[in-house]
DNA sequence: CGCGTTTGACCTGCGC
DNA sequence: GCGCAGGTCAAACGCG
C-alpha cells in the first residue's frame, strides 16, 4: 500500500525524508487543512534540513501541512498535540520560537548547528562521555545552539518509520501532559549527530510525531531501505 | 562478546 | 532562588 498522498505531496514528502519507507499500517493524518505554501521555498520543496528551519508538517493526501504546535523540548509545552488536533490553524509555526530552533534570520546567521551537520571538527557539541569536568562549562552555549529541525505527523501502529539510517534510542522520557513517552534516537554512524524524538499523541495514540533534528553526514543504510517488501518507499 | 535498549540520575533552561 | 520539565548520560541488562 502506498503512503496515500497525491503525487505532488509524495514529491514533497520524498524531498523530505528521502529514504522514508511506509509500512503497510501506515496512513497519513486525514487533517482538513489546506495545502501547506511554505513561505520559504517558491520552487519544489528543499530538503528541509537545508533550510536550517524546524518544519512541522502533517501530511495527508492533499498534501503536507504544517503542525501549528508540537511539543519541542526547551519551552514546556508539552499540551501542545491536543491543539495539533482540535484547532488546526494554517500558518508557519508561529509557535516555534527563533532562538529555540533558529527560524529567524538573526538565528541563521552564523548558525553553528548548520556548521557542525556540515563539517563539525568535534563532538563538543553534545556531552560526551569523554568530556571533562572543566568543559561542561562550555555546554550551556552549546546547547542553545540547535541543530536544523523537521518534524511530521503520522499515523501508525509503531513508533519509529523506517527512514533508512540506522538509529539507537538513547534515552525515554516521560512527557508531562502526555500518557505516552517520548523516545530519544541518534544516528548510529559515526560523525553523524543527526537525533530523532518519536512521541505519541496523548489525544490519538496511533498518531506518531517524529523529529529529526540536524543533518545526515552519510547516506543512508542500504540495509535498512530495502529491507522488507512489506514497506512501500514514497520516493521517486 | 558486541550491540542495542532500559532506566534512574543528573544537568540545564525557564517561569514564577 | 527555587522548582519544574525537558534532554542527555551511562550503568545495567537483555538478546543474538
Amino acid at each position: 500500500m502506498h503512503i496515500c498522498m497525491d503525487q505532488g505531496s509524495q514529491l514533497e514528502m520524498a524531498y523530505c525524508l528521502p529514504n522514508l519507507s511506509v509500512p503497510d499500517h501506515y496512513y497519513t493524518t486525514p487533517v482538513p487543512l489546506s495545502p501547506l505554501q511554505l513561505p520559504f521555498h517558491p520552487k519544489p520543496l528543499q530538503m528541509p534540513f537545508d533550510q536550517e528551519e524546524a518544519l512541522m508538517l502533517s501530511s495527508d493526501h492533499c498534501g503536507l501541512y504544517p503542525l501549528p504546535a508540537l511539543p519541542f523540548g526547551g519551552g514546556h509545552s508539552a499540551a501542545a498535540p491536543a491543539t495539533v488536533c482540535d484547532k488546526p490553524t494554517v500558518g508557519f509555526m508561529p509557535s516555534i520560537g527563533a532562538e529555540e530552533v533558529g527560524t529567524s534570520v538573526t538565528a541563521r546567521v552564523g548558525y553553528e548547528g548548520a556548521t557542525a551537520c556540515n563539517g563539525y571538527s568535534s563532538n563538543t557539541w553534545w556531552r560526551g562521555s569523554t568530556m571533562l569536568a572543566g568543559e561542561k562549562g562550555k555546554m550551556k552555549v552549546r546547547r542553545k545552539m540547535r541543530e536544523p529541525r523537521f518534524c511530521f505527523q503520522t499515523r501508525s501502529d509503531v513508533d519509529v518509520l523506517d527512514d533508512g539510517y540506522k538509529w539507537r534510542k538513547y534515552g525515554q522520557k516521560v512527557v508531562k501532559n502526555s500518557l505516552h513517552p517520548r523516545s530519544y534516537f541518534r544516528c548510529t554512524h559515526s560523525n553523524c549527530r543527526v537525533k530523532k524524538r518519536v512521541e505519541r499523541l496523548s489525544t490519538d495514540c496511533r498518531m506518531v510525531i517524529t523529529t529529526y533534528e540536524g543533518r545526515h553526514t552519510h547516506p543512508p543504510c542500504d540495509d535498512n531501505s530495502s529491507s522488507s517488501g512489506d514497506n512501500t518507499t514514497t520516493c521517486f
